[in-house]
DNA sequence: TTGATATTCATACTTTGGTATGAGTGAAAA
DNA sequence: TTTTCACTCATACCAAAGTATGAATATCAA
């Protein structure tokens, strides 16, 4: 993946280089001073590089979220449900109080996706709401225990 | 914070403007062609767009978690929450993860009324979400952590 | 009696949550 | 290489949650 971003990456760069040294000679852009080409340039790969960085941290939440997957599957073999890391990041912001909003700002992933997975996590979880979610998780022992006490409700 | 990045940024633009403007003629460095000038621009604008989607991504984050500090902190200042029967039992069916209108069936009461708790109870707890109470109550002591306070509850 | 509090309920409205569907990508296994 | 799985995202639509406002009743204390 990295390779094919590299690649583009160099691709763009030479593509602008060629389009500037074209239209240097075909056309009057002699006439703009040296300046306005680096703005130019300054700009688009500005927008290049930061477009990169952010394609890198989504890479490296991936990467940490990897390590914690066999924490996870341990955790949740004993009771034959098997959670994606990605699954279990939702279950724990839910614990939190976090909105779908939030939890995807935190995790920098649309609000489309968190809600994809919440579902995913729901039918795992064999439930309807995010409290039920989590009422179950800790049954099953995927969350830690807090709330035995709900039955005494009358 | 964005506003000093900006500046920060606009000069490093401006000095680069300045440094080669002025290279251009002190120095041979007419002789380079074109590309090269491009091509270091474009390698130095890319890191800066690397740094400045970064510093922006990190400081999401950063808000992120002074906002849950925050809320840390205003719940140890409020030492004192008096709920209600009523709405205490809305944090039970909470917990248990029932629906609003399940909470109202178990209660005998309608829908409306309890959504009334639910307003009240948010207040009391200073929270938005049915989630957030709950995480907010575990911290307050209010959902106990062992079934023996849950009787004094009742 | 008056005031404070808790409870009940309703109506209208906005926001958030959840479902359904479809689709694209990347990594790893078969 | 093809398949499988996890992840990503979007749009549309429906359900549930939450807010705002107003109001009625009952209890208890001042």
């Amino acid at each position: 993946m990295k390779i094919k971003v590299i690649f583009l990456y160099a691709i763009a760069l030479g593509a602008l280089v060629f389009i500037l040294n074209w239209a240097d000679y075909k056309f009057y852009i002699r006439d703009f001073k040296i300046e306005s080409y680096l703005l130019l340039v300054a700009l688009i790969f500005t927008g290049l590089g930061a477009w990169l960085a952010y394609s890198l941290v989504n890479s490296k939440s991936k990467k940490y979220v990897q390590s914690s997957r066999k924490l996870s599957h341990a955790i949740s073999d004993h009771k034959e449900i098997q959670l994606s890391e990605r699954e279990m990041e939702m279950l724990l912001g839910i614990a939190e109080g976090l909105s779908n909003q939030q939890i995807g700002e935190k995790l920098h992933i649309s609000l489309s996706t968190v809600k994809t997975h919440n579902s995913n996590l729901f039918v795992k979880l064999d439930v309807k709401r995010r409290t039920q979610a989590l009422s179950k998780a800790k049954e099953l022992g995927i969350l830690s225990h807090s709330i035995e006490e709900s039955h005494l409700i009358r």
